[in-house]
DNA sequence: GGAATCTTGTTAAAATATTCTCAGACTTAG
DNA sequence: CTAAGTCTGAGAATATTTTAACAAGATTCC
């Protein structure tokens, strides 16, 4: 049975089962059960079943899933077969980083452009991907479609670029600032990437292991 | 009441508090109850004060929290103020970037050593950090202390290397690459950044929002 | 083809997590 | 000092998430 609603929880599995079943068809694996599935990824079937039941009906009694099949499904529902378009802003260290390591369109995202303030890299391509100048960000932004920015930009500016940016019909941001962002528009998704958060949650829990 | 077992949840909300703790002392506020806080990160008050409490009791009927009291508990129960030493595997884009733009310091740790195979990068320091070869990693490892190992090499030899690593008592792996690592020690806690697990999440819900 | 075995999707139960409520302690203002 | 107002921490009530149970469909093996 399809839910309507679908908890932040289940979302957040659905990359795991997707690296899971590219991984399994990687191996030439043709079928596969919710319990074994769940035995290699340390899940119980139940939650595998219940979670693949808000989507559809993928799997067949007797048999299992299809691997390949699943995998599909699973990469549909997550849009990997999209051509979503995807501007980064903020061209340091990090941002770099991304670029030339980053498989981009294997989440189905194409990386049309790069913003940055430096002199000292506008008009370099990196990747690539060619960086403009931040000024010309506004006609850039009011010309192409572009349906996910990538923030790895200094913390102070975050959030009053992201204004500008919702401003103009943005509405899906890639966060590596070290700061919530938020909007008052509904429709506007945020994903953060917070190291500091990350690390220190890891540094609690050595110290209380 | 202090709680035995405190869940993920809120383990993963203290880094958070934290963040907006500093920002608050840096804006100069003294004091603030769980209900103004609550309403400055978008969360209920009753979640703060259960949260709060599974650590103990911070705050005053009629008044409610230090700020920088409060800050300095959450930062004492991370480990902030822990001197964990860490070293970095794998000195690529990602990896470099780490070293030169993440304040480790300000987490409670020292990076202490990075290793790399490529012959470019052995013998050269990053940001202070010198580059070892991989063969030296071993000895490395038996004659310091490493709390937590950085992760950024490529996924194919990540699993191989934790094994090695937990072998010789690492017990904290910050992991960047794209794989899921498992350890059978209890002991052994991984935390991830899976980077494409993240964006896959947003393309999820720019889709269906 | 038929019996035994699998395995799903769904519903129910159990476990967790979040929110509500309120007594009692503290603060503030007069 | 007193009264009114504020706010916490704890326990109770909800809501959500995860796990268990099972009927029914499909497969496999003889």
């Amino acid at each position: 049975m399809k839910k309507e609603n679908i908890s932040d929880a289940v979302i957040r599995r659905l990359p795991r089962y997707y690296r899971q079943l590219t991984d399994l068809c990687a191996r030439g694996v043709v079928r596969i059960s919710s319990h074994s599935l769940g035995q290699e990824m340390n899940i119980t079937a139940s939650q595998i079943r219940q979670d693949f039941s808000c989507f559809g009906e993928f799997g067949q009694q007797g048999y299992g899933y299809n691997v390949e099949e699943l995998r599909a499904e699973i990469g549909h529902i997550l849009g990997v077969d999209n051509d979503h378009h995807l501007v980064m802003i903020g061209v340091g260290n990090l941002g770099r980083a991304l670029l030339r390591n980053f498989p981009f369109s294997q989440t189905g995202f194409s990386v049309d452009a790069a913003f940055d303030v430096s002199p000292n890299v506008i008009g370099t391509t990196v990747n690539g991907v060619p960086v403009y100048a931040m000024s010309e960000l506004e006609h850039y932004i009011e010309t192409h479609s572009v349906d996910v920015v990538v923030l790895t930009i200094p913390q102070d500016v975050a959030q009053d670029t992201a204004d500008r940016l919702i401003e103009m019909g943005v509405h899906g941001f890639w966060n590596f600032t070290n700061v919530e962002l938020s909007s008052a528009k509904a429709d506007v998704k945020f994903e953060n990437i917070h190291f500091a958060d990350s690390l220190l949650t890891l540094s609690y829990r050595i110290a209380n292991r």
